[in-house]
DNA sequence: AAGTGGTCTAGACCACTGA
DNA sequence: CAGTGGTCTAGACCACTTG
């Protein structure tokens, strides 16, 4: 039964089984061989057999039902999953600023904090050759006696290892919102675009455990080229291609 | 050492864990435990120690190395994952309109058609109440004698399906690209905005296994009352919250 | 050489689904 | 009731890393 006889025996159940789904052999509600009768086929234990099984779930190919079998899953092709570029993955920083400013009544609902509390400010422009094709701002609360956040800040340290200093790495997430715009007068001029042209809005909102916002970025992205905009994909090409 | 005394052992191992990442006691780079360690600790064997672990593992909380021991991963920020809302999830369909026309060039070269070859396109526009919120073309080659197709087209099947009708539902997957455009003529008549108002362009490719496209769709977006914009996460609060 | 994770065996008992 | 998946045990051998 087996095609593939290289490597762990787990992988060969494992492959053959996901060629059956990908020639159609086997379609989304079919129901899969036992956990026994593969065992069986394979001439190994249920244990190796369930290895194979579970990594096949783990993709969400398959799933298991208790007392019936293994079935095969229908897809979720409107689950996507989307890489969201640094900056510095988007082209150079001509223009770069940070300041620390009192905050306004906007900020301060934003990021939850104390009328006349103070936050970090850091402005960038990012450009492609002559062409700039993406502007930033970013607030951060400002602690005073955070010497590291200090330092980083001179250098290009992506924003979300930024936050992970005021708070640890796993006791955030991220929010992203995408959104098309006109163009303000102020971005307009950086992006050296026409007031008004459209542009794609990133706001990335980073939150703790109790669902407040730590920091804020927002990213006025320029179509240009092919660049500026995003991808996303979804299915199973991804995997093992 | 185990604060959980419910469920299977190895969920009690697998929490207790978690909650060490969680409240910082483990930071990423840090190793953990090894799993003959754990196994002594639970009392339990290293194959119940190992499913825990795998758990971790496949959260992307923790990597292995073989030789060396089990260590805290870097959470990765910027890997987002975005559900795509169907049109019937974004509001109600007023206008839709079902025709077969013969392919111009561009057609052709998204879909990879022989000149003259006929698509089937699909319009549609999407309300909230009385307003218009977005407008939507699809299309998808068209193959006479595929009586399901034509059928189902009747019924609210979401194009994803549509598109499974044609091929097996594992042999393609979808590339989506979000960008910021400036309402057209046309659409803006639809939508009953002002032509150039800022539109989220949402485009889905739906590609086979040679990565060709098979059914291609846009999406114009309107930016109303907290819709019109999509939203991705990031992070482990999807999990288990 | 001792310890680590990766793979695998050959059993066991359980709760559940279906005829 | 026989069959299924879910959990678990108590071993084994391997390739690898580290001192």
């Amino acid at each position: 039964m087996s095609i593939t006889q290289k490597g762990p025996v787990y992988l060969s159940i494992y492959s053959d089984l996901k060629q059956m789904l990908q020639d159609g052999r086997k379609r989304p509600g079919d129901d899969l061989p036992s956990e026994n009768t593969l065992a069986a086929q394979y001439r190994t234990t249920r244990t190796t057999v369930r290895k194979s099984l579970q990594l096949l779930e783990k993709e969400g190919l398959i799933y298991s039902w208790a007392g019936k079998g293994y079935f095969v899953s229908k897809p979720a092709h409107n689950a996507f999953s989307l890489d969201f570029p640094e900056d510095e993955q988007l082209g150079d920083s001509r223009y770069r600023r940070i300041s620390v400013i009192k905050s306004d009544s906007q900020l301060q609902q934003i990021l939850h904090l104390e009328p006349g509390k103070r936050v970090i400010k850091i402005c960038r422009s990012i450009d492609q050759g002559d062409l700039c094709v993406a502007c930033d701002i970013k607030y951060l609360p400002y602690e005073k006696g955070t010497p590291l956040l200090e330092q980083e800040l001179n250098y290009f340290v992506p924003f979300p290892d930024i936050v992970a200093q005021i708070v640890p790495t796993f006791l955030f997430y991220t929010e992203l919102e995408i959104s098309a715009v006109s163009a303000p007068q102020d971005i307009a001029q950086v992006l050296g675009c026409a007031p008004g042209d459209p542009l794609l809005l990133l706001q990335r909102r980073f939150m703790n455990q109790e669902h407040r916002c730590i920091g804020y970025g927002a990213r006025y992205q320029r179509q240009c080229f092919g660049h500026g905009s995003l991808t996303a994909h979804s299915g199973y090409h991804i995997q093992h291609d």
